[in-house]
DNA sequence: GTGAAAGCGCTAACAT
DNA sequence: ATGTTAGCGCTTTCAC
């Protein structure tokens, strides 16, 4: 495991580096013969050119960054599969960074992805950005840049989100035609587009079948199940009876099952429960947790293509792109009143 | 964020860029004043050093490698915040690799890294590596290398794991302790350590109980529930009555738990199920999953260290550490026949 | 068809 | 106290 540079090749073929290099780009100007003893040598000493010093020269490095506010999200991760996957196939390598949630983070992980030469860069802003001003002079630099799921809407590039206002709508329907009346939303940080869509998509749904709407039973958390536990604890000692609750996020509704099991109430019968964003383990809980689920690889596959799309032909891009994914409910017991 | 270099700095105060490359370094050769005027410059111009540059002048880039099988195992996903914690307080970036339990993939990381003078590697080997070959390479060309968990008993350097063998026993113990007598043993593929010493404190376990062993009880599956999934309910169909499972890992527990509901079985009574690795969500499943926890945090703060330390200071080094970590018996209502 | 030289951004000998 | 030069590994003019 030396590292062998075309110096070495040269040397030992007695010509010049410059030779070797064309040769191995197999250049039109390279004899035959030579080009074959050069090929063969590199073959043998396990060439590979030194990432570091193309990286140097051509100001790109073939990595790809993706910000994500936390890999333990199993959203993320698997958005991160999807876009390793297309990712992967074009010869890049995915270089992930978490911010959790954290501006300041943020800003160090696009300093370090613009420093390092990454060719792009694919984000998922964190729930405590409220400044895009670093995104802003990326993208101003010419920089390739894609957003995904929590979308900045401020700046002009492509985007991949999914369709938060009817899945919120759909989810509060649902509740709504297993003969909840009363229903809450625990929606997430409000500074985020996907919270403040998701929360319309509730409060259209409940508009539309002339349920009025309570502000008191519409309450904005961290995407922390701690949080959401305390916020749904509280909200259920409260003196509005609620037989339904809509969550903004997986996190969320966690901390909303566990309160609603904490209270001994029982689901759905008592409280009917819907999250958003689906988990995995999400069918193994007691009760299974219906949810909203997400497209999350192929979210991840279709960023990825755009991004990679941006990179290698900027020209192409005059046309902005905004792929708004279908979300799909999942019942489970935890809102299925009679199943 | 244009990039600023050396050069710009040196055009502007009319000096030489080794002349600003030293009063950045805090030279003591450099005159009081043309250091202040450099850094007030370098200041105002936000300045900070190309790290590629940088990186093909030291052969190093203050990156150090983590290769993991899969970053949406939980366990991975603590781990690795704990590798981030201590990382991230010394100056180093966290770059992650998944080799998704793929020995070519993993193949192709171990490359990867070395070529981009990575500073170092955390790694805990694929299920399908059965040759070590590149991590031999990689250590014999003296490159700082730390294994946690699955780890590489064949090459000499730091390693961290838990106690595998006790946690396995301790599991094994509880489940004979709640009466079950006929204990099937879900093994992970036999080529890793940790799948073989978890087997061993299961076994122990048993002779100590002076409970016969059976070899048709103990099976091996993939990190994986589709293939647990089925492997168990082959078990619950087959001839032996079981009355309790021991699962070598979470991903394994979870097809255990899905076969022992979809068969109308009830848990802890007709079957206890212990997992090992702990789960966020285990709490909430239905019945609550008990298991053998592992202080994931602690184990890539306690990888970092070593490898840090590995990289700044080799030569303190010639003892080799083998960090093993204690683990803890979460016991919930899966197991718990009389709570 | 091949070699010499410059340069990507930076640092460290080696001058002066 | 500061400037000049070489070099990390590579590609790309510019020569011949």
């Amino acid at each position: 495991m030396k590292k062998i540079t075309i110096k070495d090749i040269a040397r030992e073929l007695n010509i010049s580096t410059s030779t070797v290099s064309r040769a191995l780009r197999d250049s039109y100007e390279i004899g035959a013969e030579t080009k074959k003893r050069v090929l063969e040598l590199a073959q043998q000493l396990d060439y590979t050119p030194d990432p570091v010093a193309l990286s140097l020269l051509n100001s790109h490095s073939n990595d790809i960054g993706v910000i994500v506010p936390d890999i333990a999200n199993p959203f993320f991760a698997t958005v991160i599969a999807g876009i390793e996957d297309v990712a992967f196939a074009q010869g890049y390598h995915v270089v992930i960074y978490q911010s959790h949630d954290s501006y300041e983070r943020e800003v160090l992980n696009v300093k370090h992805i613009f420093n390092r030469r990454k060719d792009g860069l694919l984000v998922s802003v964190a729930a405590n950005t409220h400044d895009y001003s670093h995104f802003k002079d990326l993208h101003d630099a010419g920089f390739p840049l894609v957003f995904f799921d929590r979308i900045c809407e401020e700046i002009d590039t492509h985007k991949v989100s999914v369709d938060d206002f009817e899945g919120a709508y759909n989810a509060a329907e649902h509740l709504i035609q297993q003969g909840c009346r009363s229903i809450a939303h625990i929606s997430g940080p409000q500074n985020l587009l996907i919270s403040r869509r998701r929360l319309h998509g509730y409060r259209a749904a409940l508009m539309d079948y002339k349920i009025p709407i309570n502000e008191d039973l519409i309450l904005a958390s961290d995407f922390d199940a701690e949080h959401s536990l305390l916020l749904t604890r509280r909200l259920l000692q409260g003196n509005i009876k609620i037989d339904g609750i809509c969550a903004s996020a997986n996190s969320i509704a966690i901390g909303c099952h566990a309160a609603i099991v904490e209270a001994g109430l029982s689901m759905p019968q008592d409280i009917a429960l819907i999250g958003f964003s689906d988990l995995p383990l999400a069918g193994l809980f007691n009760p299974p947790l219906s949810t909203v689920s997400q497209p999350a690889f192929e979210m991840g596959r279709s960023a990825a293509k755009l991004l990679i799309n941006l990179i290698k032909k900027p020209e192409d891009n005059k046309m902005l792109i905004s792929n708004v994914l279908k979300t799909s409910l999942i019942v489970r017991k935890s809102s299925l009143r009679n199943g």
